[in-house]
DNA sequence: CGTATTTGACCCGCGC
DNA sequence: GCGCGGGTCAAATACG
């Protein structure tokens, strides 16, 4: 009996790490496609650290929260790691705690990593673990001030590189997410510590400011037109290591982020492109997804708020194929940027499997979605959607090698180049 | 006593 | 230039 739990373990491990390596490729061809710059994504910028004056206190990894949002396959890793014969251990938890009922989340991203204007800096856990690793703009609001609406359609092809790179430095965007929850903020495996709070103007709910304790920033707001809608923006990167659910949120949303930033990509592709993130990255509900280009930043808004048409489970077997056109997963010698949907490709298995279902029109009752483009340039299915972005990259010959590679791992008694996926992507902070 | 939270003051960007 | 509002600081307070 253990020994054939061990070797579900596994397996169940390999197949994780061959199928972050295909996601990767994946979301690689697909951003490489939009000429999308990789940057540094993963979750949130420290923000003004120098200024911070918090006793940053000795917050040991074992403190954390441990409560788990089920939005990748990091957990699924993780799984593979704490999983016991009685059904997998509590650290990973779909359902929330407290009766914290996940409805959306608000991601934010700031892209300014041009190493000219960066400037490093120190923040030393006083545990010793050095986690210095992010950077800093010369003058904060630089890079918020500098963004123009609607930029992005203005890019010609014939823009350098340079140009370009610029470009990059002088975005910022924003991934909103909105969390059905009681509790004051959001568990996302990171540690927040409140440093202030102010009342928003027409907002009867207060608009609570926290940092990661672990050095990173993002305020937290209530949804005003209702207390139990928790709104959550993230901004920034993290500069550290993030436990393995904040990493899985981190890298979800900065895949939406990185598509919102395309700089090359029209209003109509990146409205396309973040629709089908949305959707992808968060199939257990019919949630939706609006682009604001009013706000200062360009946003995302993940709008979980409404109850989801079809309740979300994983794949009866963590080895199916989670691609909807049979690819299987790939080779695991690829390290994972941090950057990446961790639920990429499962979140396709499930969208394929449940599309049927899952039609009813992005933003049919979602308050963002009144935004007239996006309704004009919705695909007429996500099964479509699905379908094209598959043909298309299936269409590109490298993701047709990974694909074969796959195959033939698996075939070939899986396993593969077993890197440490999540190693890899623990460490990075995409820069 | 150490740490987290509260809250008024301050700073700064933006619109008029 | 001025006022407003958002974001942050930091002293005071609460809590374990």
């Amino acid at each position: 009996m253990n020994q054939e739990n061990e070797k579900l373990k596994s397996m169940l491990s390999h197949a994780t790490n061959n199928f972050n390596s295909l996601r990767m490729h994946f979301v690689t061809l697909m951003q490489e496609r939009n000429q999308i710059k990789y940057g540094s994504l993963q979750g949130h910028e420290v923000m003004d650290h120098e200024k911070m004056g918090d006793k940053r206190n000795k917050h040991e990894d074992a403190t954390m929260p441990r409560q788990f949002l089920d939005l990748g396959l990091a957990s699924l890793a993780d799984e593979a790691s704490h999983c016991t014969t009685e059904g997998g251990s509590q650290d990973r938890s779909i359902s929330q705690p407290n009766n914290v009922e996940v409805m959306s989340m608000d991601y934010s991203l700031k892209e300014n990593y041009n190493s000219k204007e960066a400037v490093p800096i120190d923040c030393e856990r006083s545990d010793g673990r050095d986690v210095r690793a992010t950077f800093r703009e010369e003058s904060p609001g630089k890079v918020s001030q500098s963004w123009i609406p609607n930029k992005a359609a203005d890019l010609s092809p014939s823009n350098t590189s340079d140009q370009q790179a610029q470009e990059a430095t002088m975005r910022k965007a924003r991934v909103s997410v909105r969390a059905r929850s009681e509790a004051p903020t959001i568990t996302d495996g990171c540690q927040w510590r409140k440093y202030g709070q102010k009342m928003a103007k027409g907002n009867p709910c207060p608009r609570a400011y926290y940092r990661c304790t672990m050095a990173a920033g993002c305020p937290v707001q209530r949804c005003a037109e209702d207390r139990s809608v928790l709104m959550t923006t993230y901004e920034g990167n993290h500069n550290h290591p993030l436990p393995p659910a904040a990493m899985a949120m981190a890298s979800t949303t900065s895949a939406a982020a990185n598509t919102l930033l395309c700089g090359s990509m029209s209003i109509t592709d990146g409205l396309v492109n973040s629709n089908f993130l949305a959707r992808t990255m968060l199939p257990c509900s019919s949630s939706v997804a609006a682009i604001s280009a009013s706000a200062p930043f360009p946003t995302v808004t993940l709008d979980l708020t409404h109850t989801p048409s079809v309740p979300f489970r994983r794949p009866s077997t963590p080895l199916q194929v989670p691609f909807p056109n049979g690819a299987a997963p790939g080779l695991g010698s690829t390290p994972v940027p941090t950057s990446l949907p961790l639920d990429f490709g499962r979140t396709l298995f499930n969208q394929a499997k449940f599309s049927g279902v899952q039609m009813a029109p992005a933003g049919s009752d979602g308050p963002q979605l009144s935004h007239p483009k996006l309704e004009s340039v919705r695909p007429s299915s996500l099964a479509d959607t699905v379908s094209a972005a598959t043909a298309a990259i299936a269409a590109d010959p490298n993701f047709t090698a990974v694909v074969a590679a796959a195959i033939t791992s698996i075939i070939g008694g899986g396993g593969g180049g077993s890197s440490n996926n999540n190693k890899s992507s623990e460490n990075g902070t995409g820069n």
